[in-house]
DNA sequence: TGTCCGATATCCT
DNA sequence: GGATATCGGACAT
């Protein structure tokens, strides 16, 4: 099958549903001429209003989130601990200001250093603010996502409770909403 | 303006 | 397993 660019309606689906899916998919990333690619094999969901673990709790929003507030389909992208970038795709409509977190990628061109840990990812990619807010379903995007059509079956996906979330509380920081290939060595940790 | 702290990575023991 | 680097955003003052 020939690769197929994600449309909008993709992201719009419920932010697990997406998540899952996202799995098995392609990030294209043109860079200074250069395709840099990697195969999404860990991602986590992050359910605004309800979710305690998310930016988003409790309809909270500010400058640093405010994108999770428009259309899914957007990178939500911000940095963490002060050196490490951190990339979300925001998910469903307007009035749900929810994302999914890219944690691990396997390299699939172009990428040089490791891609097994949302950190690094960006760094290998060359992520940064810059990508703040870019629309991944414009047409003349340069950073988008792609179906290369292999199928995921449901038994191949692992789930666990999400990374580093510990402020969260006993129970957000225990739902199973991190979602991984199995034995995929590119796996986190 | 000032203080607090994190959706991590890496090095140390 | 534990320490810590390093800084921008959030929110209080």
């Amino acid at each position: 099958m020939k690769p197929r660019r994600l449309a909008r309606r993709f992201f719009l689906q419920p932010t697990l549903v997406v998540a899952k899916a996202l799995l098995g998919k392609y990030l294209v990333r043109e860079y200074r001429g250069r395709r840099l690619a990697g195969r999404i094999v860990e991602t986590e969901a992050y359910i605004g209003r309800r979710d305690r673990a998310a930016h988003s709790y409790g309809g909270r929003r500010t400058a640093r989130n405010e994108v999770e507030y428009g259309p899914g389909g957007h990178v939500y992208i911000y940095m963490v601990y002060g050196m490490h970038y951190q990339l979300n795709f925001v998910t469903g409509g307007r009035e749900a200001p929810e994302c999914v977190l890219v944690r691990a990628l396997e390299p699939a061109g172009g990428v040089r250093g490791e891609t097994n840990g949302p950190g690094k990812l960006c760094r290998a990619l060359h992520l940064d603010r810059s990508l703040y807010g870019v629309d991944l379903c414009a047409r003349d995007s340069r950073f988008y996502l792609e179906d290369h059509g292999g199928k995921i079956k449901p038994g191949a996906i692992g789930k666990g409770p999400r990374i580093g979330i510990g402020y969260a509380g006993r129970y957000w920081s225990r739902v199973h909403w991190r979602f991984f290939l199995k034995n995929n060595r590119f796996v986190s940790r």
